[in-house]
DNA sequence: ACTACTCCCTGCCAGC
DNA sequence: TGCTGGCAGGGAGTAG
């Protein structure tokens, strides 16, 4: 379930191989995954020379020379690997870690650096909720799956105000709303959880009601947009020094006392615009 | 415009 | 032990 966090790491991750490196050749293994690749996909990688790897929201942007965008996302259950020749061992031989889902290897990326080492970045998804578009350097800025989504919640230009407008109005459920790709990009069932744990925010409360009547922000938008910032900027940091995933304080923790200091109250889950939502209803108001 | 619901897909796990 | 059914969730599509 990548979220932001997530996603970022594997940029991080895929960053020093991808970066400069020229694409040799492209293998997709099968015609689609959650949707049809692009026409010529293969064709139109070979050749490119990476010159940037970035992230919006969810998804992973691989910036071609000449200007095509290469958009990634990882879907449910998408993720990559590097396999780097080891010249150490047998001249030539790639390094296989141990992988019994390779049937669910869809995409291999055969690249070489500057200095001419040569590597495999190989995109796993046995979901296949996961989806790549190709789109040349005019269409990327205009692309519906781009436009349409709300600040990067770790930008400046996402503060209480902006939070304020895109919840005004808005009759959903706090939670429902922040799931929302065009309230926020990035955030997703988990985290949007965590934070309005951290934010001691009911996830049933009304969007609505976090916004004066002059469309302004109360209070509690302050607190939830520090929470989502703290919960995301934390989440990325373990990643990095750990190299695994979060212990989360609520998710996944139905019946659990309540980890808030000095709470009583006992963890519960519901059922939200058909997602498991965890939260405390003694401290969350 | 807004909201709510369904579907896609596979792996995993509880229950029988 | 093996089978079944339910659940997990991001985003697109659709109905109201």
């Amino acid at each position: 379930m990548p979220e932001l966090p997530e996603v970022e790491t594997v940029r991080r991750g895929l960053q020093p191989v991808l970066e400069g490196a020229r694409i040799v050749r492209v293998e997709a293994r099968r015609p689609d995954l959650r949707f049809p690749f692009p026409v010529k996909f293969a064709q139109r990688l070979t050749g490119k020379t990476i010159t940037a790897l970035g992230r919006r929201a969810k998804y992973l942007t691989m910036h071609m020379d000449g200007g095509p965008v290469l958009i990634c996302h990882l879907g449910m259950s998408g993720s990559f690997r590097i396999e780097t020749a080891d010249d150490s061992e047998t001249p030539g031989a790639f390094h296989h870690e141990r992988s019994k889902d390779a049937k669910h290897d869809h995409v291999v990326f055969h690249v070489s650096s500057q200095a001419g080492a040569r590597s495999r970045v190989i995109f796993n998804d046995p979901r296949r909720f996961g989806f790549m578009l190709l789109l040349k350097a005019d269409e990327h800025a205009k692309h519906k799956s781009l436009t349409r989504l709300g600040p990067e919640p770790l930008d400046e230009a996402f503060d209480a105000r902006a939070l304020a407008t895109a919840l005004a109005r808005r009759k959903t459920s706090l939670k429902t709303a922040l799931a929302d790709q065009r309230v926020v990009g990035g955030l997703g069932n988990i985290y949007v959880v965590e934070a309005l744990h951290r934010a001691r925010l009911s996830p049933k409360r009304r969007a609505s009601t976090l916004v004066t009547s002059s469309g302004g922000p109360r209070p509690a938008v302050y607190e939830l947009v520090d929470a989502i910032g703290d919960v995301l900027k934390e989440a990325i940091a373990r990643q990095r020094r750990t190299g695994k995933g979060n212990p989360f304080r609520v998710y996944d923790h139905e019946g659990e006392p309540c980890p808030t200091r000095g709470c009583r109250g006992t963890i519960r889950r519901i059922i939200q615009a058909g997602r498991s939502t965890y939260y405390c209803p003694v401290c969350q108001r």
